[in-house]
DNA sequence: CGTCTGGTTGATACGACTCAAATTTGGTGG
DNA sequence: CCACCAAATTTGAGTCGTATCAACCAGACG
């Protein structure tokens, strides 16, 4: 498992044995199956080892937004457990192989590792920018924006654990998933998609999607790093260092 | 100062006094103007002692995004100081009060306070819901619901810290910062407000705000304050418990 | 093969935006 | 206390981006 703690900090052989150790303990869980749903009680910390997920929050009139998504290596609802009740849901989006952490190893996973304590911080931090930057995209970004934006955003974290390169990478997401995520209707997300096809900026198929030029579409969505954090300003903490 | 931290968990004398000690090195700021902008390196924690600010993120074409709001007693970028550059920036939005508490406060604050360390996190987590919970209004809600579904959580917020009484509270932002907030523009602010004033479920004027039946707006605007996690569940950690 | 899920197309409707101007409010200085 | 100015709110008319509804198509799968 290349962890994504890796993206923020080098670790040593005694931390990275010990996040393997952690990992043992893992399930699979079916495409579109909720990990936990809104209502119930938080148990465990999820770490994803293989697949995609999502964070979905649902109207009573049926309406869904995900407010989230997950890629491997990403840990979800570190610090969940701290609530008695999930006001969101956690759904596979393709099939998913997760480790399930309980909060008494977390805590003998932190303790005395302020490396890893603090990676999962950042972790945390860089989750919460995330978030900020999809409210502005939301409110702001017009359809063909939006969707290049969350393109490039998905294209970079997977880069940032070694599964994009050249401007390519998985990308399991269905329409409706995107129309989910984007506020946007099934239906004009094929037709935006399409228009993005036609300028040359994207190939999306067989869930596959291919950046063709990625300077041009960080420049029409607007699409500004920062947020990611990825210029690891976390170096200091570098094991090897 | 009535703390925002006295929502989740009751203080000891000690811990009240530890708080009240580090609110007194202060800092007025007037109204529009930045606590801290994007880019800058940030130095210091805020507390919110008297006046109301936001989160905003600004797009290379001018649009801007409030992404969070903060009334008295939030604190803003508890960890902020851990990235090296501000992904977005803070600016009042009335005249403003804050008590500026730099990294080594901070750490006095909180060691041998395991009380005041959770309360600090549990609202970080809060924050966290309430990002998502904007995402979700902005993604699914139409203007009508999403206006009001705004009025609502700033209306319990405040009523949390002891702000807002029968339904009545101080509400400063002008339609341009509701339509900043909201993703809309702020003549279509103005019109939707018009139509929750006809439909009596809101008065809004000379920056007061009436919420005139509670249930019914929570209703049309698919309100559900889970998210908010007002129920106390730090209750266990209260000090005269 | 039929069925199902995901993707595509067309026609039409509507919610929210744009632009421009008028009006009201609130603050400031004389 | 009034005159003035800037900021905030309101109104009107016209447009546009995205939603809606309804088919239809293609590939995957049992």
């Amino acid at each position: 498992m290349a962890s994504k703690l890796e993206a923020f900090t080098r670790l040593s052989a005694d931390e990275r044995e010990a996040l393997a150790r952690v990992s043992r303990n893992f399930r699979y869980v079916d495409a579109r199956r909720d990990l936990i749903s809104e209502g119930d009680r938080p148990r465990c910390v999820h770490l994803m080892l293989e697949g995609w997920a999502c964070r979905y929050k649902q109207l009573p009139d049926g309406k869904r937004q995900i407010v989230s998504l997950f890629v491997p290596g990403d840990f979800c609802d570190i610090n969940g457990y701290v609530f008695k009740r999930m006001d969101h849901s956690i759904g596979a989006i393709t099939r998913l192989k997760v480790a399930m952490i309980s909060p008494e190893e977390m805590s003998a996973l932190t303790a005395e590792r302020p490396r890893i304590t603090q990676a999962l911080f950042w972790q945390e931090l860089v989750s919460a920018a995330v978030q900020r930057e999809w409210t502005l995209n939301l409110g702001q970004r017009s359809a063909y924006e939006r969707i290049g934006h969350l393109l490039i955003e998905l294209y970079l974290r997977l880069q940032a654990v070694g599964r994009a390169h050249d401007g390519r990478c998985d990308f399991p997401l269905t329409q409706n998933d995107i129309a989910d995520a984007t506020g946007l209707t099934p239906v004009h997300v094929n037709r935006t998609l399409q228009e993005l096809r036609r300028d040359r900026l994207i190939e999306l198929e067989r869930k596959q999607l291919q950046l063709l030029d990625l300077p041009r579409i960080t420049d029409v969505a607007m699409f500004n790093p920062n947020y990611l954090h990825l210029d690891h300003d976390g170096r200091h903490l570098d094991a090897n260092a």
